[in-house]
RNA sequence: GCGGUUGUAGCUCAGUUGGUUAGAGUGCCGGCCUGUCACGCCGGAGGUCGCGGGUUCGAGCCCCGUCAACCGCGCCA
């Protein structure tokens, strides 16, 4: 016989009654009657019901055992009369009467009770990860992780992709963050980086004519973590792909996503053909560039109706700044005052002077506005809105004024609320869309310049030619997003390969060539000898399974993550080093303080 | 770096306007219990109310400072 099991505590079933078995396991919960003693035994599998009584020879053992104990126990399978018969477990139709119990590993009192859904702290969680990672929930979480990440390879290589491994010790490369640096013992005084991405790899390994790449591929930045951003590592589905324009890429990764989200939704409907929008046209009505399309609110300009109106400030605005307009967003069932004015000071909590509102009521059998603006506006304006809206009895907009830039991220925002508290945001699929048609250049208030908006290394759309005459602010790229759910998942672009329009491009945001010669020149140079076209994307995996397990926090899907501070607290890491490593490293400590 | 929230028993939390010896559930220890599956019943132990200072006759509660965790901003595809 096995030393430790015939069966897991998942496998038996009524046609193994009578089997003499041995199982082994995690004892999850004990009902000590006195003169029977049950124990539900768990591990990875599943959960069996075992017990024992006074004619059993390890009874007496079986009375000392604690919650998480790990113990052996050889017995006999009985089937549970109808009425006993536990069907919230697939094992419950039968039990295993003890015979014989050996600990295998004893447990003191836990700081983390792993039977039962309560909520714990954070700390207490990561500390004592071991004992998280043993509860339902979070053992879920990982196995579905690795579900998903063995989905999405199995689909990448059914489509001709090829996994190949890239350097984690490597250069700084150009994504923009901070980079991790580790120090170099056989060159003192120089450093390696962890790479933020495999971003010039992938491309030199399309240079290098291996045609389709991918790799679950561990990223690497030194800023601060949110609740969907771990701080310091992730893992993205990295791609790229050779002789393929945008829509190829998106042919390529489409099923991909669909698929792997179609496997493990639970049912949940997915996007069948994710629709692509261009950015102008997101950020126009949906006041974002990972717009929540389970939400139907879409936004509208609505400036004619305010122009010359006697709502002075919105039609000063119009008069003074070309560049002003007025943005409506529509509320369907919204009508309420209580409910605009608390839209209002939301509007105000953001940081803008407020959100002017006009709600109908049925007045006389016809949709009548209310509320301050629309009298200001008088009762034709008003009702020319509702139209252009669509808008009934019952329902409001509400009104954002200036240029977009001052209070878009407030409207995308307030479009979000409004559709969470009408529950209009339907909460159970999954919408994705692709971003398109992404600007290449934006201007830096702060340093009152052109710089790249995305990736530098995308192709601008009418290449060289479009560098050249137009504005470079007008300049689009071949550049997109994927959102589903209003969750950025990834993104990417189709590579700008010819050195000349790269030379250009970083020109455009103020780079000499100099400068792009020493920072990347290891591609710049591979360029030089026959680069195919190319484009990629690379959708975060972390992401991916916080959607499909419905976890707030990052940390839900990470088997072993960090704190909010980047700390390890099971290992206990960052730590200091020994002076050995450092003099082996050409390093000194600053002390702080 | 900045802002918000939180911090009371091993764990989850309650604690009124500042007022006697700080409570509950769960876990732990002991006792009883042969059909439970969140078993039940009785008893017990367990507290630097995050830490430091202040106001007050009196502080878990009010004030100041500080530490920690989380969330957000900055930052970051």
């Amino acid at each position: 016989m096995h030393a430790y099991r015939t069966h897991t505590c998942a496998d038996l079933r009524a046609s193994h009654a009578g089997d003499e078995v041995r199982i082994s396991g995690w004892v999850h919960r004990v009902r000590d009657h006195g003169g029977i003693l049950f124990i539900d035994l768990r591990d990875h599998y599943g959960m069996t019901q075992v017990l024992a009584d006074p004619d059993s020879p390890a009874f007496s053992e079986v009375e000392k055992v604690r919650a998480e104990w790990v113990i052996r126990i050889d017995g006999v399978v009985k089937t549970r009369d109808p009425e006993l018969v536990n069907d919230k477990l697939p094992t419950g139709e039968v039990e295993v009467f003890i015979r014989d119990m050996e600990v295998l590993g004893a447990a003191e009192e836990l700081p983390l009770p792993v039977f039962g859904d309560l909520e714990y702290p954070e700390e207490t969680r990561l500390t004592y990860r071991f004992l998280d990672l043993r509860r339902e929930k979070l053992h879920q979480n990982i196995m579905l992780r690795a579900n998903v990440i063995a989905s999405l390879r199995n689909r990448m290589v059914e489509q001709g992709f090829t996994e190949f491994q890239t350097p984690i010790l490597t250069a700084s490369s150009p994504e923009g963050a901070r980079d991790f640096l580790v120090p170099s013992r056989l060159h003192p005084g120089k450093f390696y980086a962890l790479p933020q991405a495999p971003q010039q790899f992938k491309q030199l390994c399309m240079i290098a004519g291996f045609d389709r790449y991918f790799q679950i591929a561990p990223c690497f930045r030194d800023e601060d973590p949110r609740a969907d951003r771990s701080p310091g590592e992730f893992y993205q589905l990295d791609m790229e792909m050779s002789f393929v324009e945008q829509e190829d890429i998106f042919q390529a990764i489409e099923p991909v996503m669909r698929g792997v989200f179609e496997e493990f939704s639970g049912g949940k409907p997915v996007t069948q053909d994710f629709p692509r929008i261009p950015y102008a046209e997101a950020m126009l009505k949906y006041g974002s560039d990972k717009p929540d399309l389970r939400n139907p609110i879409e936004m509208q300009i609505v400036s004619e109706h305010f122009a010359g109106s006697g709502f002075k400030i919105f039609a000063g605005m119009l008069e003074k700044n070309p560049k002003a307009e007025i943005r409506a967003i529509p509320a369907p069932t919204g009508g309420s005052r209580k409910f605009c004015d608390r839209m209002n000071s939301f509007a105000q909590k953001e940081g803008l002077p407020g959100m002017g509102y006009i709600f109908w009521r049925e007045e006389e059998g016809q949709p009548a506005g209310a509320g301050p603006l629309a009298k200001n506006i008088g009762p034709e304006r008003t009702e020319a809105i509702r139209q252009q809206l669509g808008l009934n009895a019952g329902d409001a907009a509400f009104f954002l004024a200036g240029e977009a830039a001052s209070f878009i991220d407030v409207a995308g925002k307030a479009r979000d609320v409004i559709g969470l508290e009408l529950s209009l945001t339907a909460t159970d699929r999954f919408e994705f869309c692709w971003i398109v048609d992404f600007p290449m250049y934006e201007f830096d208030e702060e340093t009152r310049k052109v710089d790249f908006s995305h990736n530098p290394f995308s192709m601008p759309q009418g290449g060289l030619e479009a560098l050249e005459k137009l504005d470079p602010l007008e300049i689009l790229g071949y550049q997109y997003d994927i959102v589903c759910n209003g969750v950025e998942l990834s993104s990417g672009a189709i590579r700008n390969h010819k050195p000349e329009i790269m030379f250009k491009a970083f020109e455009i945001a103020g780079y000499d060539a100099q400068t792009v010669e020493d920072s990347f020149g290891g591609m710049l140079n591979a360029f030089r000898y026959g680069a195919p076209p190319h484009g990629g994307i690379a959708p975060g995996v972390d992401r991916i399974v916080m959607l499909l397990a419905g976890a707030e926090n990052i940390r839900e899907v990470i088997m072993f993550p960090m704190n909010q501070r980047a700390e390890d607290l099971m290992m206990q890491a960052p730590a200091p080093a020994t002076s050995e490593q450092l003099r082996d490293l050409s390093l000194r400590v600053i002390p702080q303080d």
